[in-house]
DNA sequence: CTCCCGATAT
DNA sequence: ATATCAGGAG
């Protein structure tokens, strides 16, 4: 790790908490599952106001396997994408209950052959349920971690691998939701708080004082 | 690469 | 009006 990682590292456990925090709310690990598979292209605020009440509508995996697709529509609609991810989830619960006797798999592959599922939710829950060392590629890491220097590459796939090799294992899962609250509260993806930010020094896109990011429109 | 798609901020 | 939001499938 080089002194340039450990120091952008050591200013996120400064200002962010060290212990993990999931935005997305549930209890189970299937309940993750859908409310991640939910949040695509999606606020997680969003997503925790429908699953509020989707969780008590469906109690268990075999109401969501059974569940009427028109019905199911209207329930998550307000998250968008609900044809796509209202099928998805009626397929991944009964897969998990014909393959995997109701209990979410932990592989990547074995949770990504589920219907709605990639890599980027299967490392949630790799990570989130089971605490295995795994880097979440979503659209605030991708971009955040293009303006820290970490990488070039637009594939998140690539993005995952490229930070694997520069971050240490005991950092992985940390970072993703570090990074995330760090997108959420400063570096948004239009007009970020570059004036306050505490990573100026580390940003590849900071310009300077009264300047806007990305050097719009300028002198 | 395209399509899926509603809610919110700018 | 347009960009963006804890992406995934065909």
């Amino acid at each position: 790790m080089t002194k340039r990682t450990k120091e952008i590292l050591a200013l996120l456990d400064e200002k962010y908490s060290r212990e993990y925090k999931c935005y997305l709310n549930h209890e189970t690990a299937w309940q993750l599952l859908i409310a991640t598979i939910l949040s695509a292209q999606c606020t997680d605020a969003r997503v925790n106001i429908v699953t509020k009440d989707l969780f008590q509508k469906y109690d268990s995996i075999e109401k969501f396997a059974n569940a009427e697709l028109s019905k199911l529509e209207q329930d998550i609609k307000t998250t968008g994408f609900y044809h796509n991810k209202a099928k998805n989830i009626i397929l991944c619960c009964r897969k998990l209950l014909d393959e995997y006797q109701g209990e979410v798999p932990r592989t990547i592959e074995e949770l990504t052959s589920l219907a709605g599922v990639g890599r980027k939710t299967a490392n949630v829950i790799r990570g989130n349920i089971y605490h295995e060392p795994s880097i979440v590629v979503d659209t605030h890491v991708k971009r955040i971690s293009k303006r820290l220097g970490f990488t070039k590459e637009e594939d998140p796939e690539k993005i995952e691998y490229e930070l694997m090799k520069v971050l240490p294992k005991e950092h992985w899962i940390l970072y993703n939701i570090q990074i995330i609250t760090f997108g959420r509260n400063i570096c948004y993806a239009r007009s970020p708080k570059c004036e306050e930010c505490f990573m100026q020094k580390y940003c590849t896109e900071y310009k300077g004082i009264n300047r806007k990011h990305q050097g719009k429109n300028e002198e």
